[in-house]
DNA sequence: GATGCGCTGTGATTATATTCACAGTAACTC
DNA sequence: GAGTTACTGTGAATATAATCACAGCGCATC
């Protein structure tokens, strides 16, 4: 958790959404809209006036009283706060198929991450170059990596010793992963995690059509 | 929120932690592991095992008082409780690069989710077939998902009309979205979305790599 | 320059989630 | 069959998150 220099907390919650503000707020720029109200924001988002004013307010203020919160300003003040406003190179760990579809995904990109470098086990793969980026073999991370400058990686490999490839990235300087590997992996010491799992949102999801209308759920 | 006869309340995050604790029972499962302690199960999660008692409690008592939880049946009960006991279909709207990758992915047939039918809006790839499954285009939409009884969508597609495209799904019989484009949908009443933004958990993973270890947050 | 409006930021309150801690008990020992 | 051990399930306590509600203010209007 981190403390403002006044002591307030910011919750990683609040982080999540901020990401979900920026969003629309970016499509708030793009239709050239320079102030937003809190409760116009909050309908956008689906989120209560209060808790956006809260969240906004938990890294400082910055709504004019009677314009409201100012666009562009604001989307700035998020990427600083995520540390996107400068491009940053990351690790890309498997040229599978999800991993090629992540290389030719614009999304990072257009939020502030560039794959800069990929790895792979497979010999078929080594060398050959995937949207502009070339494979290199994974038994090669330490040579490769700090070329690169890379503090994140991604994994989208297969599941044979996953943990050991993530102490292994720990010790090549990693400090963050996303895994979208379906195992669950342990982070070692200073390092955050976060996993994408498409298969448990589903499952969510399957469970919400089942209970989530009907209150009473018998077993 | 549902509710349990008793009118007990299960909590969505408890619902999402049981993708977590089903995740790594097969794993103990395939190790031919029978019963679990929850203090063992929670080390694995990394979760307290008060926790971890408590969510399985939620649905009904399961744990032995001296052998633990039974791996195998708990296994069971999860995938009852999420409705994956049985295979359903579900439909996939856009076959671009992450659509076809989402299509090879194995992991959603293990966990109980079979892609039946896929639609896309490009010309080019109407009556392909991509993984077995042949592309329709989007304007079949109503006349064609009937055929597979599918009662939930991915959304893998552009972002152009993105909201007429989840309002047409709900009229079409749609109950869950999983929505893979970064912007923000709204559910139609009765719908439910769950939303999978890459980028967004980069975006939390670089605010911690800043301030998640240093405690002291500056503007 | 006085008045009113409607906004933000936030203390106080309520709701929700997590942890603590222990009663109750099956299995195992002697 | 009495004693010991170590577990589960759960009421009580704590911590965290969300909401309410309002003071205080900038701007518009007259």
């Amino acid at each position: 958790m981190a403390r403002e220099k006044s002591g307030k907390k910011i919750s990683l919650q609040t982080v999540e959404r901020m990401s979900l503000y920026r969003k629309v707020l970016e499509d708030l720029h793009r239709d050239g809209v320079a102030n937003v109200y809190s409760h116009q924001l909050a309908e956008l988002v689906r989120v209560s006036p209060a808790q956006l004013r809260r969240d906004l307010a938990s890294f400082g203020s910055f709504g004019n009283i009677s314009k409201g919160y100012p666009v562009y300003q604001l989307i700035l003040t998020i990427s600083r706060l995520f540390g996107t406003d400068t491009l940053q190179n990351v690790a890309l760990i498997g040229a599978g198929n999800l991993g090629r579809a992540l290389l030719f995904y614009r999304g990072f990109e257009e939020r502030g991450f560039h794959i800069a470098v990929v790895f792979d086990i497979d010999a078929e793969k080594i060398g050959r170059v995937f949207a502009g980026r070339r494979c290199h073999h994974i038994q090669d991370l330490e040579a490769v990596l700090p070329d690169f400058g890379v503090a994140m990686a991604i994994l989208a490999c297969g599941a044979q010793n996953l943990q050991s490839l993530v102490d292994r990235l720990g010790r090549a300087g990693i400090r963050s992963i996303l895994n979208f590997v379906p195992r669950q992996i342990h982070a070692v010491a200073g390092m955050n995690v976060e996993n994408v799992d498409f298969s448990a949102k589903m499952e969510k999801l399957s469970f919400l059509n089942r209970y989530g209308t009907a209150l009473e759920f018998e077993i």
